[in-house]
RNA sequence: GGCCCCUUCGUCUAAUCGGUGAGGACACCAGCCUUUCAAGCUGGCAGCAGGGGUUCAAAUCCCCUAGGGGUCACCA
């Protein structure tokens, strides 16, 4: 079908906590067809619900999206400015009559569905304001009453929902009720809120979470109600916990910014989130850019996937190893800094000494913690020695000695560089007539504490002759003294 | 409970008008490589929720059952 309009998609959350991958996931997607169909992305904050809205989430929000660089063209636009446009699209339903002041209090509907309960019956609201006389209705203000907008929506027919993912999805007019439009604290409710904003902002396509799939015919009531043309709709896939339930706080890291402080490369968590309800075809590490051009509504899947970290963890692992060692630099320093290992702004020196460090081990590591973790040994003096390390490999008769020897080898070696060591060590072991690997591991565990990381000579060579040579002779002596 | 959506290896998914030994990725296991640990390479394990139809032929279409999820708020 030709494109009458060009596209324009909206991601709205609430801030009421931080962006979690559910709606990162909705984000991406709404920013990937946007950009796909060279159309607008927008971004909206949800914020009637002023119980629960806060601005610091709104800033997060933010700041989560400029992270995962899913950087949008307009807004961010607040719906909590917008509130003389929800009040004018009222007033005029209220004017066409296709809504109604509705006076009941809380309680009494409370007791009504409450009795619905009991009845096990199937609670609607019971149109006890519909058709409500003008003195009930003064009756009702005079007694202190405060009133609320319901639309009035028809009691029968159906309404059809056009889901780009799912297809036809008919609702029963009967089903649905009268509902509230416009909260007695003179706010709009989200399913009339979203409408008008979505009208308004000219959103063509509607793509959110199949939680608001059942929301979707009272919204296009409203849209019939003010006389505006439907969006298209496309309801994703929900993201849910590995027990299966709806993604919440207690399941540990769900925020974006949680997994950025675990140490996750925003690309990492992008390619992973993107996988989860769609398929980009036959190669799946696929970044961003390449999304953009791979993306389309039919290969989004209509089943909810279950987020596994596992998966999230290989792929960082695998941009940690792929990534430009200058891009991984800029992550991994803060995390270094959290360690204490280095301290920001950098010397030149410090700068090419840490770049070192990373290419020799982000090989072996799948989150910048890791790679931090890894890296101590060549910012500090060795604490202390992997226990089972020091069983096998410095508990052997001789082994103090062997240390010794090397070290006297390193301290003479001429030149001190990768081959030259590597063959002298080589040498060395001949010479002293034990196995290279046991000479190799006990000066990895001598120079480094642990007993697996990157190539021994890699680590002689960065950690340099000095610090190399002192601690394999206090090693020699830590094992005199066991 | 009413309404709605969904159901392929443990997990993410492919198989887009019915014809496949049901493919890939992660995880797991084994082997290779190797100074350790990774990485890499090779191989292996493992799935169409169940039952009925329709059809020469069903993972694919229809019905039922079961299971999961969502929603029914003066939350979004």
């Amino acid at each position: 079908m030709a494109q009458l309009r060009s596209v324009r998609v909206r991601f709205a959350p609430s801030p009421t906590g931080e962006l979690h991958i559910g709606g990162a996931r909705t984000a991406l997607f709404n920013y990937l067809f946007a950009r796909a169909q060279k159309g607008t992305f927008i971004l909206r904050i949800d914020d009637t619900d002023l119980e629960r809205s806060r601005p610091e989430y709104t800033e997060g929000l933010l700041n989560s999206m400029r992270w995962l660089s899913l950087d949008w063209d307009e807004g961010p636009y607040f719906q909590s400015r917008r509130l003389e446009e929800y009040n004018r699209e009222a007033a005029r339903l209220l004017e066409e009559k296709k809504a109604y002041h509705c006076y009941c209090t809380p309680e009494e509907l409370a007791a009504g569905r409450e009795q619905a309960r009991k009845a096990g019956k199937p609670y609607l609201y019971p149109g006890t304001c519909r058709n409500l006389s003008r003195e009930k209705a003064r009756a009702h203000l005079a007694a202190g009453r405060s009133a609320v907008i319901r639309l009035r929506t028809p009691d029968h027919g159906e309404t059809v929902v056009r889901d780009l993912i799912r297809g036809e999805i008919r609702f029963n007019n009967s089903d649905l009720d009268d509902f509230i439009i416009i909260k007695s604290n003179g706010l709009p409710t989200y399913n009339f809120a979203s409408v008008v904003d979505d009208t308004q902002m000219q959103i063509t396509d509607v793509i959110r979470a199949e939680e608001h799939l059942s929301n979707t015919p009272r919204q296009q009531l409203c849209i019939e109600a003010l006389g505006y043309e439907q969006p298209r709709y496309a309801h994703v896939p929900m993201i849910l916990a590995p027990d299966r339930s709806k993604l919440s706080k207690r399941h540990g890291a769900i925020s974006v910014e949680e997994f950025r402080s675990r140490g996750y490369l925003p690309e990492a968590l992008i390619n992973y989130i993107a996988l989860l309800g769609w398929s980009p075809g036959e190669e799946e590490i696929v970044p961003l850019s390449k999304m953009v051009s791979l993306f389309s509504l039919d290969r989004v899947s209509k089943t909810a996937a279950i987020y596994d970290t596992t998966k999230l963890t290989w792929m960082n692992g695998y941009y940690l190893r792929e990534a430009p060692l200058d891009r991984i630099a800029t992550e991994a320093l803060p995390f270094f800094e959290a360690r204490g290992l280095l301290k920001a702004p950098l010397e030149k020196e410090e700068e090419d000494y840490f770049k070192k460090v990373i290419a020799t081990v982000r090989d072996r590591v799948k989150t910048l913690v890791e790679l931090a973790e890894a890296s101590t040994y060549f910012y500090q003096e060795i604490s202390s020695y992997d226990p089972k390390g020091v069983e096998k490999h410095f508990c052997k008769e001789g082994s103090a000695d062997l240390l010794r020897r090397a070290a006297e080898l390193l301290r003479n070696v001429e030149p001190f560089d990768l081959d030259t060591v590597e063959t002298a060590y080589r040498d060395l072991s001949k010479e002293l007539g034990v196995s290279t690997g046991r000479l190799i591991h006990s000066t990895r565990l001598a120079i480094s504490g642990r007993t697996m990381g990157p190539g021994l000579f890699e680590i002689i060579i960065l950690l340099g002759r000095d610090k190399t040579v002192s601690r394999l002779e206090k090693a020699a002596l830590w094992i005199e003294e066991l």
